[in-house]
DNA sequence: GTCTATAGCCAGATAGAC
DNA sequence: GTCTATCTGGCTATAGAC
């Protein structure tokens, strides 16, 4: 982010919102993180809520384009499906907040949401279906709707880090070894998704 | 729950906890819910942390043996991931907002999470981990950690019930195509995760 | 533009009558 | 045990000096 004022409150206010969603965030943490006064915040950002929304929109339409860009490649679907694990995991891996980010509020922000998908108006789904029709007709792969196999994906992918402290906790997982399965898991996510629609 | 006084704002707290977290819920709205004041809360209940920490306890311990239970059945292998699915998304189905309530607040309770799992110290990994070896050693599966099948499992089951917002909307699903969807998936999640790991 | 000081509000918790 | 009234603290947002 740069040096400008707005860039250090979004980058303070990111960081704080991220962590504690937007009722646990506080004016008074984003501007100390920002170095300077919560006057300057109101100066810059005329509410709590626009700042919140401000952020939001950023990280969701951060997030989205990664992964419709790898479902639209020319990849074959296998290959699709070993990229999406290999990315939509590294990202996770700089941010494992993020999913519970945008999930812990997304009922306080429907509009936004809706905004994000009107401007990119992609059918994500009709590269995928037309990819699972041609796979399934060269007797490759069993019929899987499109949406069910990105929601698959993107349960197996996200889940690990907005549930990682159940599990950490129930399996007695140690930091050090999670970040260890972590990294095999993108691998092994592809190839259980792979044999689970293979023929 | 009962007609007693702390069975009406056990209820009424688990209802707004639930829906809009720690942060989020109002002692007053509870109070309303429960029909009495906001007085006779804290007569009951110290404090709303206390109040919260209760209702975390019975939410949680309430899931967790619902899974451990399949689990340890004596079921074969196929057949228990066919039984989770069928028992957990019906449970989910009935209360879906309870995976965003234990996630969004999970690093407020560290220490609840470590207590249930001391009461309860089933080791449910080993009871999994043995049916795997059972079935790789007849050449029925491939070799996969019980922790990460189990991950997988819960992660299927669990992340369309706290991403189904993110989920209709960029699928334009309806309500009602989303539950005819989840009633579905009881059976192609099972044969999804049974295929992935089959030989 | 950035600050200090403060207004104004709201929520959790308590006092004390009944 | 349950209520009304109130205290207390903390938070967003603004006023106004510099």
């Amino acid at each position: 982010m740069e040096q400008s004022a707005e860039g250090k409150i979004l980058a303070a206010a990111k960081r704080v919102f991220v962590e504690k969603g937007l009722d646990g965030a506080r004016m008074q943490e984003i501007a100390d993180e920002a170095g300077m006064s919560k006057a300057s915040l109101h100066y810059y950002y005329r509410s709590k809520q626009h700042l919140f929304d401000g952020i939001y929109m950023q990280v969701f339409s951060d997030v989205i384009p990664r992964i419709f860009e790898i479902i639209n490649s020319d990849l074959s679907l296998f290959d699709i499906i070993r990229r999406f694990f290999e990315m939509h995991i590294e990202f996770l891996k700089q941010d494992p907040s993020t999913p519970m980010f945008v999930l812990r509020d997304i009922n306080r922000v429907p509009h936004l949401l809706e905004r994000i998908l009107k401007e990119r108006n992609v059918d994500i789904y009709a590269a995928v279906n037309a990819k699972i029709a041609d796979a399934v007709e060269r007797g490759d792969i069993k019929f899987i709707r499109g949406e069910e196999l990105i929601l698959n994906m993107v349960s197996l992918s996200i889940f690990q880090f907005a549930g990682a402290p159940i599990f950490k906790t129930i399996g007695r997982i140690s930091d050090e070894d999670f970040d260890k399965l972590i990294e095999e898991r993108k691998k092994t996510l592809a190839e259980f998704v792979i044999s689970a629609i293979k023929r």
